[in-house]
DNA sequence: GCAAGGTC
């Protein structure tokens, strides 16, 4: 009988597809791998009777690595690794896998490859191919293509089946070879010297890898912005409005916040004549929380990381425990949609016991399942899903990720939350303020998804063209925040971005550099560079090479992607690249004083051992404390510059009478103000008196700086930094400030944050909207 | 002793 010897990329790959192909009569045996078990069946292909065998590989069953003559670090010059022979062979793990195939391959005819359909699944089939052909002349080789593990895919590939593609095996073979011989050059070379002039252990190995460096580089970047972050003051008006019923009603201001203060003064001063608030718009709509999308392996990490506070790794070795006992799906998958042929029923009916989210699984069959998809498959494998309910007992850990996939999965299959938005706009003096409020109408996948919030907030009841006096109006400022060092989820949108690892790979990453002594996660679960992590990046940032940065990665991705789709010879790529990191290589030899000096910065001169501490880093922190950066949602904490301006409201409906104002400001003197008056360069406050020089004592970047207040007792609300006064003074401040050209320094960086990578309009300095600068800012045409 | 990629 016909032979066939089919291969998978994982044993559990072999089963299911054995099971499905057979509808469940497949007989097992065991080969010489005790994980990797053989599954044979009868039947029909190409018109005639076959006999199947099913076996499969675990990955990868080769490994690349330089020949014996190339293994001493101590005696071969590093570069000489990028030209070194490198040569494959089968892993000591996967000796029991070759001799299962060999022995098997014998007997068969033809071989078909099920590996995954992705990059390296075809990759590993050619290791199959590669063992099997030298085994059998005239030996039929096919590749099975198939997008997901169910009947009518299986039945698909083997009725369409196709040749493997060389070209993309080549690809991975590219990326491999390359890996390697980088890695090993660098990693030699940068642990060698370390060692040898900063006194590290001799088992302390440094290592560089296309996917670890530039995962740290993400980390090192968001320190460095953090900490030469400059705070800028910024003003903004709230309005209050209190009913006498006890309700209450806060209004923001639609143009947000100002980044200077006398426009935002200015305005406040026109609010403050006519305080009268007219209702212009109320609109409630229909607003929708959605659940979320299908399950795949990032966002199952990121949500374990913010959720449950589990690192990647952690996450992914329980995930792996999970799908060994058989309680969810594969968790390695980059597909966040449900293929029509899953039969999601019995897995939710599954789940109908459980104290805690039966009955909602219950209501899920009532109303049928719909999931929400996301966009990406990778054709291999389903979402991330649970399987069966457990019966026996799970481990604290076990029990938490599989309450969240269990979760997540019933909240996919569910129904959006419903709610009520309402929106009123009003108009104090042509500015518009705005007060939103939300009513929840049906929760639906609120319910079992307890990892989101959404708030219910309620708004007084007002009519259109309905005027009041607002019972408090105030001016407050607030200060920008420097941006959050990288939580790990941080950490894995950006690897994924930037295409750095795969889905597999992300925590694997991650956890390296921490293996490493490169960087640590702090007590608030955020990444912060270690001394050793800073002096590398540092040192090879002032090469100018960028090998900390992902573009590197990005590029080699793109020629990877051009070799797969037949747009570029595998062997250009591979012999142009060796050529441009051997150079890189060379040159950083060549300067490698730079990252002497770096290292220095932070352990001393070379010849200390132990390296001494660097310097104590003192943690950013400003007056306001923490916040967000002004380009994140305003949750900014201020504090009063002006003195609260309460406005009482001294009739019942609400109108007519005009409020009693206290402690109004007097109105600015525009340019004036800032007109030095006297050989001191002392201005004159909004009194018409030399204002009041005082310095800035809290800390933060601006302590230290001069600044003007009114000279009379406070009796207005002058303000003026002494650095904007003068076109001839010259501010030098803490080492963050330094200019002379009387720009605001906080200016200069403005624009450097407003210019993002994406390419955004710029916006406008003053009330930042795009389409004009602050020079015609129509806020200063008032 | 080095990388990154599969997988158990």
């Amino acid at each position: 009988m016909h032979r066939v010897l089919n291969v998978a990329e994982k044993n559990d790959a072999a089963k299911s597809l054995a099971r499905l192909l057979s509808k469940n009569s497949a007989s097992m045996r065991e080969g010489f791998s005790r994980f990797n078990k053989i599954y044979e069946f009868n039947y029909q292909l190409f018109n005639q009777p076959a006999q199947m065998i099913f076996t499969s590989v675990s990955g990868h069953i080769m490994n690349s690595d330089f020949t014996a003559a190339h293994n001493s670090w101590a005696q071969v010059d590093p570069v000489v690794l990028f030209d070194a022979p490198v040569q494959k062979k089968i892993t000591d793990r996967a000796a029991d896998i070759e001799k299962t195939i060999k022995r098997e391959i014998i007997k068969c005819q033809t071989l078909i490859i099920w590996t995954d359909c992705d990059r390296e699944g075809e990759n590993i089939g050619y290791e199959i191919i590669n063992l099997c052909r030298p085994l059998k002349t005239g030996l039929k080789i096919y590749r099975a293509r198939f997008s997901e593990i169910t009947y009518d895919s299986a039945v698909r590939a083997l009725l369409n089946l196709i040749q493997p593609d060389e070209r993309i095996s080549a690809a991975v073979d590219v990326r491999q070879e390359l890996d390697l011989r980088i890695g090993a050059a660098f990693t030699r070379f940068q642990t060698l010297r370390l060692q040898r002039l900063f006194g590290f252990d001799s088992k302390q190995i440094i290592s560089y890898g296309s996917c670890q460096f530039p995962t740290l580089g993400f980390i090192v970047e968001r320190y460095l912005q953090r900490e030469n972050f400059i705070r800028e003051p910024f003003w903004k008006i709230i309005v209050e409005h209190q009913i006498e019923n006890n309700q209450f009603c806060e209004f923001t201001w639609e143009r947000n916040r100002l980044f200077e203060h006398q426009p935002c003064l200015m305005i406040y001063d026109m609010i403050m004549d006519e305080p009268l608030a007219k209702v212009i718009d109320i609109k409630s709509k229909n607003k929708s929380k959605w659940r979320p999308t299908a399950l795949d392996t990032v966002e199952m990490e990121k949500l374990a990381s913010r959720k449950l506070r589990m690192t990647g790794k952690k996450t992914m070795d329980i995930a792996e425990k999970l799908y060994m006992k058989g309680l969810i799906s594969y968790p390695r998958t980059e597909t966040n949609i449900f293929p029509s042929e899953i039969n999601l029923h019995p897995l939710i009916q599954n789940q109908i016991n459980d104290q805690r989210w039966g009955a909602f699984a219950q209501r899920v069959l009532n109303d049928g399942p719909r999931p929400r998809n996301g966009k990406n498959t990778d054709k291999a494998h389903p979402p991330i899903h649970p399987i069966r309910y457990p019966d026996g007992q799970l481990t604290d850990e076990e029990n938490k990720l599989y309450e969240l996939i269990v979760r997540h999965f019933l909240a996919c299959v569910s129904k959006d939350a419903q709610g009520d938005e309402t929106i009123i706009k009003i108009n104090i003096s042509n500015e518009i303020f705005h007060a939103s409020g939300l009513i929840i109408r049906e929760r639906n996948y609120l319910d079992v998804y307890i990892y989101d919030k959404w708030s219910e907030k309620e708004l007084p009841h007002y009519e259109l063209n309905q005027t009041f006096y607002p019972t408090k109006i105030e001016m407050i400022q607030g200060e920008t925040s420097p941006p959050q060092l990288l939580t790990e989820a941080d950490l894995i949108a950006l690897m994924e971005k930037h295409g750095i690892g795969t889905d597999a790979t992300h925590a694997e990453h991650i956890a390296k550099i921490q293996e490493r002594l490169y960087t640590k996660m702090n007590s608030d679960r955020r990444f912060e560079p270690e001394k050793l992590g800073l002096g590398l990046c540092e040192g090879y940032d002032k090469m100018g090479h960028a090998l900390s940065k992902p573009h590197l990665r990005s590029e080699l991705e793109n020629q990877l992607k051009a070799i797969c789709e037949g747009r570029a010879n595998p062997a250009d790529v591979l012999r142009e690249q060796i050529d441009k990191y051997r150079q890189v290589f060379i040159v950083t030899a060549a300067q490698i004083q730079k990252l002497d000096d770096a290292m220095t910065k932070y352990f001393g001169p070379p010849g200390q051992n132990p390296p001494p501490p660097p310097p104590p880093r003192p943690p950013p922190s400003g007056p306001f404390g923490d916040r967000t950066n002004r380009n994140q949602p305003p949750s900014e904490r201020t504090n009063s510059l002006n003195r609260p301006l309460q406005v009482s409201r001294n009739n019942n409906n609400n109108q007519s009478a005009r409020p009693q104002q206290l402690n109004r400001p007097a109105r600015p003197l525009q340019q004036e103000q800032i007109r030095p008056t006297n050989n001191n360069n002392v201005p004159k406050c909004n009194c018409n008196v030399d204002a009041k020089e005082l310095t800035v004592k809290k800390d933060g970047p601006n302590k230290g700086r001069s600044f003007f207040r009114c000279g009379n007792n406070d009796n207005c609300n002058f303000f003026a930094w002494k650095d904007n006064t003068t076109s001839t003074s010259t501010y030098v401040g803490n080492n963050q400030r330094q200019y002379g050209d009387n720009q605001p320094n906080t200016t200069r960086q403005r624009r450097q944050s407003d210019n993002d990578e994406d390419g955004k309009q710029r916006k406008c300095g003053l009330c930042k909207q795009t389409g004009h600068t602050r020079r015609n800012c129509p806020s200063l045409n008032l």
